[in-house]
DNA sequence: TTAGGGTTAG
C-alpha cells in the first residue's frame, strides 16, 4: 500500500515508487509484444468470486496503479475495487498512488459506504509509521471528490488517528482541516477532545474547543461534558463555570454527568470549605431539577473523606440509602479508604465485611486501600499477611499494591525485601513504573546510597520511564541533606530543562539546604528566583527562611522576613509560631510585628 | 454513539 513506500509522505520514496512502476512496464513492453491485459468484467468477475489464485496469474503482468485507474473509471462499485485493493496490499504487497487511493475513497464516500472508509483508515493509520498529513490534505484538496466527501474522509481520519492512540497526528490534522476548509464533525472532535486531557496539556484542549466554536463545530452535550471534565482535572474550576455559561447561550441544559463533573472538581480542589462549593453546585443541581445519581454520592462521599471528615462522609452515606440509591463497589472502597487515612482500621474492616453482607465483593482498589492502610500504622507484617490472603484468594495484585509494600518496606529499611518484592512483580507480568522507582530511590536516600540512587535513575530512563518532579525532590532532598545543596541546584535546573515545572517543594527543600549550610544569600536567591519564575513563596518557604536566619543570629532579619509574610496576607501556621516562639521570644528577642500579634498567638 | 466516581511515591 501507500504508505509504506512513503507515497504519502511525499518523501524521497514517492520518486522510486513511481521510477520502479515505470520499470515494470518497460519491461513487459520489450519482452512481450504479444501480452493482453485481462479484461475490466474478468478482473471484478474474480474479486466478487473470491478467486485470488486465478486474480495473481491473471495479474502477475498487469502494473497495478493502471489497472486500478481502469477498475476506477470503469464506474464499478467502489467496495469491489477497495476488496481488490486490501487483498493486494496484504497479499501482494502492492502499493498504489495517493491520487488514485483517494479517488476510491472518494467513491465510496459517494456511495454512503462509510464502514468500509472507517475500517480502511483504521488499518492505514495502524500500519503508518511517516504519515504526513499536508501531502494527503493536498492531494485530497486537488482531487475531484467535493468538499464534503472530502470533509467526511478527513472527519474519518481523524478518528481513526484517535482511535490508534496517535493524539498528535489527530491535533495536527484537526488544526489542517481548518486551513483547508475541510468541516469536521463532533463524531471526532469529541474522542479527540477527550484525548487532549488525557494525553497531553490542557492547553490543547482549550484551543480546540475556542476553534471548534470558530470553525462553526456546534459542541453537543457531550464535548460540553468532556470539556468541564478536563478543565476541572487540570483545576481551572472558574473556566468550567464559564462553559457552563457557554451553554447556556446555545440552549444546551447540563445533564447529571455535567454537574457530577464540576462537583468532583469541587471536592478535588484542595481548599478550606470545599465541601460547601460542592454542596452549593448540588444544589444548584437539584433546583434544576436533575436528580443526583450514585456517582454524585461516590463524588461527595469520596471529597468528605479526603477532606478527613469521614463522619460527614458516613452522613452521606446514609442519605443516599435513604434515597433508594445502593451503594456500590466504588462508595465502599472511599470510605474503607477515608476510614483507613484516619486510621480506623478496624472499622475499614468492618465496612469490607459489611460489603460482603451485602453481596458486594471487594475488589484490589479495596485491599489496596487496606493495604496501605497497615503499611501506615506501621503494621507491615499484616499488610504482608493480608496481600497472600488475597493473592490466595484470585485477587490480582496490581502494580499500585507493590508498590505500597515497596514502599512500606523502603521505609522500615528493608531494602533487600523491597527488591525482592519488585522481582516477584516482574516474575507475575506487572512491570514497575515511576512510583516503583520513586520509593526505590528514595529508600536508597534515606540509607545515604546517593550512588546506588543514582543507578537506579538510570535503570528507570533505560526502560523508557521518565523521572517525574518527584524523582528529582527526592534527590534534591537527599542532596541537601549531605550538606551538598549547589548539586542539589544544578538539579533544579535539570528539572526545567527537561520540561518540568518546579514546585514550592523543589524550591523549599534547595532554601533550606542553604540555609542549614547557613548560606542564607543562597537561599534568598532560591526566594527571588522562584518568585520570577511565577511561583509565589509559601508559608513553608518562609518558616524555613526565618528558622535559618534565626539559627544564624540574623534576628532582626528573620524579624522583616515574618512582616514580609503578613504584609503579603499568607497565614503563620503552628510551624510560624513555634519558631518565633524557641528562636526569638525564648532568647529575649521581641518580634516588632505589631498588629499581627494575634494572629500569630491565635495559632497556639 | 463519543461524557462523570474509588487505591501508591516527594
Amino acid at each position: 500500500m501507500l504508505i509504506k513506500t512513503g507515497v504519502l509522505t511525499g518523501n524521497s520514496p514517492r520518486v522510486s515508487v513511481f521510477s520502479r512502476n515505470k520499470q515494470v512496464l518497460r519491461l513487459f513492453c520489450s519482452s512481450d509484444a504479444c501480452y493482453t491485459a485481462p479484461s475490466i468484467d474478468t478482473v471484478l468477475d474474480l474479486v466478487s468470486k473470491q478467486h485470488w489464485s486465478k486474480l495473481k496469474t491473471l495479474l502477475q503482468r498487469t502494473s497495478s496503479n493502471t489497472l486500478l485507474q481502469k477498475l476506477l473509471s470503469s464506474g464499478a462499485d467502489p467496495e469491489l475495487i477497495l476488496r481488490y485493493l486490501n487483498w493486494s496490499h496484504k497479499k501482494l504487497n502492492l502499493w498504489h498512488t495517493l491520487d488514485l487511493t483517494l479517488t476510491l475513497l472518494h467513491s465510496l464516500a459517494n456511495a454512503k459506504k462509510y464502514s468500509k472508509i472507517r475500517s480502511f483508515l483504521d488499518n492505514l493509520v495502524r500500519h503508518d509509521k511517516s504519515f504526513s498529513i499536508s501531502s494527503l490534505f493536498h492531494s485530497l484538496s486537488m482531487c475531484n471528490g467535493g468538499i464534503c466527501a472530502n470533509s467526511i474522509i478527513v472527519d474519518m481520519l481523524v478518528y481513526a488517528f484517535v482511535k490508534n492512540l496517535k493524539f498528535d497526528l489527530a491535533f495536527e490534522a484537526f488544526k489542517r482541516a481548518g486551513d483547508y476548509g475541510f468541516k469536521l464533525s463532533v463524531l471526532s472532535c469529541n474522542p479527540l477532545l477527550k484525548g487532549l486531557v488525557t494525553e497531553s496539556g490542557i492547553g490543547k484542549m482549550e484551543f480546540m474547543y475556542h476553534e471548534m466554536i470558530r470553525r462553526r463545530i456546534e459542541p453537543n452535550l457531550i464535548s460540553f461534558n468532556i470539556v468541564v471534565n478536563g478543565l476541572c482535572k487540570a483545576g481551572k474550576l472558574n473556566k468550567a463555570s464559564d462553559i457552563m455559561k457557554d451553554m447556556e447561550a446555545r440552549a444546551i441544559s447540563p445533564n447529571v454527568r455535567t454537574y457530577n463533573t464540576l462537583i468532583d472538581g469541587y471536592c478535588k480542589m484542595g481548599r478550606i470549605g470545599k465541601m460547601y462549593k460542592a454542596d452549593a453546585i448540588l444544589n444548584r443541581m437539584v433546583a434544576n431539577g436533575i436528580h443526583p445519581d450514585e456517582i454524585t454520592f461516590n463524588i461527595l462521599i469520596d471529597g468528605f473523606c479526603k477532606d478527613q471528615n469521614v463522619s460527614g462522609a458516613m452522613k452521606v452515606f446514609g442519605e443516599m440509602q435513604g434515597q433508594g440509591l445502593n451503594p456500590n463497589v466504588v462508595t465502599y472502597n472511599s470510605l474503607i479508604n477515608g476510614l483507613c487515612s484516619d486510621g480506623k482500621l478496624n472499622e475499614a474492616i468492618g465496612l469490607r465485611d459489611s460489603m460482603l453482607c451485602s453481596g458486594l465483593k471487594p475488589n484490589v482498589v479495596t485491599y489496596n486501600a487496606l493495604i496501605n492502610g497497615f503499611c501506615k500504622k506501621k503494621m507491615v507484617k499484616e499488610a504482608i499477611e493480608l496481600f497472600d490472603d488475597i493473592t490466595r484468594q484470585g485477587i490480582v495484585p496490581n502494580v499500585i499494591t507493590f508498590n505500597t509494600l515497596i514502599d512500606a518496606f523502603c521505609k522500615h529499611n528493608r531494602m533487600e525485601d523491597a527488591f525482592a518484592l519488585r522481582n516477584q512483580m516482574l516474575d507475575r507480568g506487572v512491570l514497575p513504573d515511576v512510583f516503583t522507582y520513586n520509593c526505590l530511590i528514595a529508600g536508597r536516600c534515606r540509607e545515604g546510597n546517593l550512588d546506588a540512587a543514582k543507578k537506579l535513575l538510570e535503570e528507570m530512563e533505560s526502560k523508557d520511564l521518565r523521572a517525574d518532579l518527584v524523582t528529582y525532590n527526592i534527590l534534591m532532598d537527599a542532596l541537601c541533606k549531605k550538606g551538598e545543596s549547589r548539586k542539589a541546584a544544578r538539579l533544579l535546573d535539570g528539572i526545567s530543562e527537561k520540561g518540568l515545572n518546579p514546585s514550592h517543594l523543589s524550591y523549599n527543600k534547595l532554601i533550606e539546604g542553604y540555609c542549614s549550610e547557613g548560606n542564607l544569600r543562597a537561599a534568598l536567591n532560591v526566594k527571588t528566583r522562584m518568585e520570577k519564575e511565577r511561583r509565589r513563596a509559601n508559608i513553608v518557604t518562609y518558616n524555613v527562611l526565618i528558622k535559618g536566619f534565626c539559627k544564624e543570629r540574623k534576628l532582626e532579619q528573620a524579624n522583616r522576613l515574618l512582616n514580609e509574610l503578613l504584609e503579603k496576607n499568607l497565614i503563620p501556621n503552628r510551624t510560624t509560631y513555634d519558631i518565633v516562639k524557641e528562636e526569638m521570644m525564648e532568647k529575649g528577642f521581641v518580634p516588632d510585628i505589631e498588629g499581627h500579634l494575634y494572629s500569630i498567638w491565635s495559632c497556639s
